[in-house]
Parts: structure tokens; sequence; C-alpha cells
DNA sequence: GACTCCCGCCATTAA
DNA sequence: TTAATGGCGGGAGTC
């Protein structure tokens, strides 16, 4: 491949292109009022990444609530400050599912489980949700493979219970159903992918980091890892996202691991200095227009723990190695990185610069190719 | 070597 | 028929 060496130089780790990051300025961009409607072309064209991605976050997003399909290429925008409500309304479902599938196993319903349970029929799968995304899984904490049967279905309805969107409502019912705190990778994916060792469940892991990678860029979950096992595994952090009341995230938590290990979501701002000023000058450095008034406390209250959250780590990485920001680096002016000292500072940043997910190597490589 | 996850092919679905 | 959607797994980056 004559183009990859060409452009090995000039594309951009792979960290600076994760889902997560893409997630995050995702939402920089369009959570901010006046905003109704998300199209998914002008997304790509905005973020720089090829559409194919933009269904990836959108699949995710709209699992938590933050947007809903309203047509063909567009989706309407709720905004993260509907996330509250969206998980209320799925820890509802994966209470009535457990109800109707038990006997539970290896996770305890939570106390108010059984009382909230009602005589809802599954079959109607619709349960108030949105279309695309039937619940016809069985409960989330069960061990059994109902939760991911693959039954004798139609062909619509499995590619459907494969879909990243329903993966994700379900990852996220293993957090809401269960006094669980962390999950392990491995545990996960043993009730939400069933046959363990298979291809297919290799393939579903791939979907399991993909989807934590968003989940965790709006701080709903972080990664970390078991005590006594050391493998990876994922901690709820609910929309208020405990652990940034713990400042630095790490320290007060035994649990996490304070490691070299980059994290989800905020791993793309791992960036070598040395790669990093050669990027910026790929950037484009033009400020975005539109200024981003988040009124909204709730989800100004969010966004501001994302930054703060990302920040941190950002401080934490550069202190250690030297580097910081991701590929949406824009070029600074001296004045303007004086500006740069705090959370806020970094918001009002986020805020006035088009986000900036440049996918130079890509691009370069395609045209080379043609 | 295991973990992580980007990338893009291509089957399926929708318009 | 064409465009949109998204499952899927190869394989490369990272630890």
């Amino acid at each position: 491949m004559a183009s990859s060496s060409l452009t090995s130089h000039l594309t951009y780790s792979r960290k600076q292109k994760s889902l997560g990051l893409l997630c995050t300025n995702f939402l920089k961009l369009y959570d901010r009022e006046g905003i109704e409607s998300v199209g998914l072309d002008e997304a790509a064209v905005q973020l720089g990444v090829e559409r194919r991605r933009i269904y990836d976050i959108v699949n995710v997003l709209e699992s938590v609530g933050v947007l809903s399909r309203k047509a063909k290429n567009r989706y309407s925008w709720k905004g993260i400050d509907s996330i509250p409500q969206a998980l209320e309304e799925l820890k509802k479902e994966a209470l009535r599912e457990n109800c109707e599938n038990l006997p539970v196993t290896s996770y305890d319903c939570q106390g108010d489980s059984i009382e909230n349970c009602e005589d809802e029929k599954p079959s109607d799968l619709s349960g108030g949700e949105t279309s695309q995304e039937n619940s016809t899984l069985g409960s989330v904490p069960s061990g059994d493979s109902s939760f991911c049967s693959l039954s004798s279905k139609g062909k619509t309805d499995h590619r459907r219970e494969k879909s990243l969107g329903l993966l994700t409502r379900n990852f996220v019912k293993l957090f809401l159903t269960t006094n669980a705190d962390t999950v392990s990778l491995d545990e996960a994916a043993m009730l939400l992918l069933c046959d363990p060792g298979s291809t297919m469940m290799r393939t579903k892991v791939r979907r399991l980091y993909d989807i934590a990678n968003v989940l965790s860029s709006m701080n709903l979950i972080e990664k970390t890892h078991q005590n006594e096992t050391k493998k990876p595994a994922f901690r709820w952090l609910g929309f208020n996202g405990k652990p940034d009341d713990d400042a630095t995230v790490s320290p007060k938590s035994s649990n996490f691991e304070q490691s070299k290990k980059r994290e989800f979501g905020s791993d793309i701002t791992n960036l070598e200095f040395t790669k990093r000023s050669r990027l910026i000058s790929l950037v484009d450095d033009k400020p975005i227009k539109a200024q981003m008034k988040h009124e909204d406390p709730s989800s100004q209250r969010h966004l501001n723990q994302m930054l703060e959250h990302q920040h941190q780590q950002q401080q934490q990485q550069a202190n250690s190695k030297g580097y910081v920001f991701g590929p949406f680096q824009p070029v600074l002016q001296d004045t303007e990185k004086k500006s740069l000292r705090s959370a806020r500072d970094l918001e009002a940043f986020a805020s006035s610069y088009r986000p900036q997910y440049h996918n130079q190597g890509n691009i370069l490589t395609t045209t080379l190719q043609q």
C-alpha cells in the first residue's frame, strides 16, 4: 500500500479518532440552545468523519435519549438533559423484563423492582420506546441466554437484535438493574452476547468497546479494572458522573487504576507533541461562528463535568507525558492560550471553536487511491 | 500476546 | 433502483 506509507506520517494516532472523542465533539457541537434537529450529513461534515461513524454515535446516543430518529438522515435533538428520563425508562423497562424472566440469577434486583412490576404484556414491543429499538431480549440480569436470544425470528428482528442501539440499551440496563458497582468486560459479554469464545462473541465485544467509548465520553460509565483479576471492567457513573466529585477521578478510587493506560473517551488526548505539532498545521483554525450557550443548568452541568473530567485527565497526562489535546486542537493565538487556564475556559474554548475531527489521513489516502 | 477499537466492506432496509 | 443504514470482522495500534 503505497498510500499508507506515504500518509503514515500525516495520519493521526488512532487514539485521536476514537468514537469517544467523536461523541464528545458531537455533543459540543449540538448540545446547545436552538438545536432542534441534526442532519447526519452535516454532522459528518462538521466533525470531519465518515457518515458511518456518525451512525455509530447516533445509535448509542439514541439509546440514552439524547436524540431520536425523525426521518431519513435526520434526528431530532433532545439534549443530554434528556438522559435521566431515558435512563429511568430504561430502568423501568429492564425491571419489567426482569419480572417476566425470573428467576434472576447472578445479580440482585434492586429493592423497588418487584413493586414496580406491572402486568404489562411484553408483547407490546414498542413499550413506548423508539420504534426501532424494541427490546425483545430477556432480562438484563438473567444469566441465561434469553438476553441474547436469537431464536426463530425474522431477519429484521434478528438484525435488530444485534444492533448497536439495542446492545447499548441492554448494556445500560445491566447497570441500572443491578447492585454491581462494576461489571467486568467478561461479565458484560457473557450477559449480553452469549456463547463465550465464539466468533460472534468476539465481534460483539468489539461493539462493547464502541459503546463503552461513547458512554464514557459522556461520563455515564468509566473504564476500570477489577481489583482481584485486574480484568477490564466498567463502572457506572450515572448522569451525575459520580467520580467527578472526586475531582481527579483516580486517586480516591481504590478500584480505579491510575495507570498509564488510557481511559475510554479521554485517551484521545494522548497525543505526542511531535505528532501534534504536525497535526496542528493541518487543522482548520476557523472559529465557529455559532455561540454555544448552555443555558440549561442540567445539561450545562453535565457538559461541564465532561469537560472538566477531560481537562483533568489532560492535565494529568500532560504532567506525566507531555501531551494534551486531541485532533480538534485548533491553532491558538498566544492570547487565547493564556485564557485557557481553567475548565471554564476550556468550555468556552470548546464552544468557540468548531470541533475538528480531522481524518486527513483518510481523505488523503482516498484521494491518492482514486 | 492480549487488549482495544478504527475502518470500510457489503448486506439489508428504506425511500 | 438508488440511497441510507448499520452489522461485521480484519487488522493495526497500544499496552
